[in-house]
DNA sequence: CATGAATGAGTCTTCATTCAT
DNA sequence: CATGAATGAAGACTCATTCAT
């Protein structure tokens, strides 16, 4: 946790110090990760950092919290319009905030792939935080579906979770596959990029796909 | 590359330091595994590693590729009974044969989500192996089953590719959370640990989501 | 020196500070000591200590010299009966005594035993202390005994103080051993620890020896 | 343990590097000793002096180690002329002989002191090597002593070798505060300085002291 | 072709001290 | 007069790589 001194930090230095940290973490993993680089390039003293942060795992920690606060928040910002809707009328603009925040926030999303895929038994921190926030939002929103007849009834609920987790986990990935991006455009922040009708047909057919998949069938005809 | 210097060593002293390596490899990222360790706990002199390969990353490559071989040949080792099948009968023998993979080779299993998943810019070489990785073995079968009219024939198969090996990637992850094992037990390796009925009640969940979803639907009462 | 900002502070806090600051100053040496955690424990800002003292060697003399004043007012609270005695029934008392304060002041023992036996060339300051210290109360005593006659009169009194220091100085270490206590024990505080017959019989012996050794003998029969 | 690499080396590197060493932790206890500063001086890359030894620790145990020798080798090259002789006899050849040593090694003296003094409960092996190192030679005279009745039967020989080290321990102090030398003096190395017959005197009253002391007394007319 | 000693830049972290508030 | 943030040198130790044998 940042100590009080951090706190106390004239905010735009504190938000240059998190900022580089973020360049830095998103760049490399925990381990390779230079705090020596990273002050030199804030231009603060070496000894300074271990007067906001008592680690360099700390550190790590809060540079972490403070890219998922930027994603979370921006997918807040970014919320379906009012209105009753099905579970898949708001899964499809959840894929959109998602892809959108990713590429406004590439850093950001970046480390936090790095953060929660690889965190290990060894940071037991970032391993529940993971867990939570992949959990969090989605998990009321199935459940409703599955009390709204939406979702087939005899679904385990956190199967469902993980259905539609994984498919949307990995969005950039095929997005940046199907309109033939690298992975330096990718994460270059422009949203124009992806402002494509590709983009929202491949939204229609997963949503198409897992509203199918899931649906409270009039089992198939197999 | 390997050099000649290293194809010409004893197989089981080349067996040995790839082993070793794969240990190491599995258990800290690029940059933090330690070619001193490894070569300590081999026996091998430091100077004999650079007649063999011409970097730490070579190296590195080679040990991905032998980890990538035994997966991909145990998963060749158990294939689908014979006879004409349906690519979702396919898939699920596929999904059980993955995680049996995995479960029996998990020091390989843990490298290669190391590898592929964190795999940068800095190290394309992986980012195209891990890509060919997950295409090659599924795009045939999904591109046969659309012939057959499995699956619906407006679907774009690259994005069925995409479905479907999202599923399969982290099925581990699943079953493990479902079965309350922790990373250890996870890891250990111990096959019996998964024969569960619950195990084969999640295969059968899935391929019916995917089967219901993907299928060349009479389309559903929306 | 203290400064006299140091001297106008409460003694309480005054108090705290030096306690503290003996705890580290008797658990590490000089080098390693931590004026930080001190001032850490203490709960006072970094900047006092150098309002209250020039230096951290500053600082550390002062610590050391409220341990002598507390070693030595200890000794002198535990005075031996009044009455005519010779130097040997002195020394006797003396050597319990000063058992006694070291088990009574652990940290403060602990502490003098290290500055003034390591002091080294570096700090003239305490190597004069040290020399102080130990003849400032004997010397007195030894030069009575020998215009009594107790001790021969052809004896250097130099030397007898030196005979005299030396078997006091490491009392307690001869004494742990005897009585199989380790270190812990031995600096614990415990005084009933050392209430043993045994402890008495050291202290009857070597001051038999002292006399025996230092009388002024009818020349030995050898 | 040095390692064989250290073994391996030129003989006059390796003394190079001891010798230098047994300066700065002659100087400095082991905390504050700076393996940067001897490396430097000794001209010795950073990394070499982790392939002799696993440790700054380890490091030390072998400086103290050869100091330890070193003397060991000083004081039986000293050894008193041949013949039967009383335990006073040789005791006083003793004293010549330790003072002597410590004068020709005055850094590897001062190790010792340092070394086999402040040994804490951290370092146990400097502990038991300590008390070994005081006990070795001692005792087995001792007990002959006891044996051929040159001491009181009755006293403990535990006691007896406290005695007769403790006056030895500190013999050179006492010889330079008689002498009035100043520690650089004392340290100096150079024998003449006391070759003198004060010197000898010294060594004559302890030995008288000791003598009456502990002999089988009929017991003194006090 | 194997060896393994040498290298020195690099790691995180701690420290006593200063100085503006 | 108290405060506590800033400092940067110094600490022990590890690393991939080279090169003479």
């Amino acid at each position: 946790m940042p100590t009080q001194t951090f706190l106390n930090l004239p905010p735009e230095k504190r938000a240059t110090l998190v900022s580089i940290a973020l360049d830095e973490f998103a760049a490399h993993d925990y381990q390779s990760a230079s705090i020596s680089r990273i002050l030199a390039q804030a231009g603060i003293a070496k000894g300074s950092l271990y007067q906001y942060f008592s680690d360099k795992r700390d550190f790590y920690h809060h540079v972490v919290a403070v890219a998922s606060d930027t994603l979370t928040t921006a997918l807040q910002d970014d919320l379906p319009p009012d209105g009753p809707q099905t579970l898949f009328q708001v899964l499809r603009w959840q894929m959109r905030a998602t892809v959108r925040a990713a590429l406004r926030h590439p850093r950001e999303s970046q480390l936090l792939r790095r953060a929660y895929g690889a965190s290990g038994p060894q940071d037991p921190v970032l391993t529940s935080q993971a867990q939570l926030s992949r959990t969090s939002y989605l998990t009321p929103l199935i459940q409703q579906a599955i009390a709204r007849g939406e979702i087939a009834a005899d679904l385990d609920s956190e199967l469902v979770l993980y259905v539609i987790s994984s498919l949307i986990a990995d969005l950039g990935t095929l997005i940046s596959a199907k309109l033939g991006l690298n992975q330096e455009q990718a994460i270059s922040g422009d949203l124009d990029l992806f402002a494509s009708p590709v983009v929202d047909q491949i939204y229609d057919t997963l949503i198409r796909i897992l509203d199918h998949g899931l649906a409270a069938a009039p089992a198939p005809q197999e």
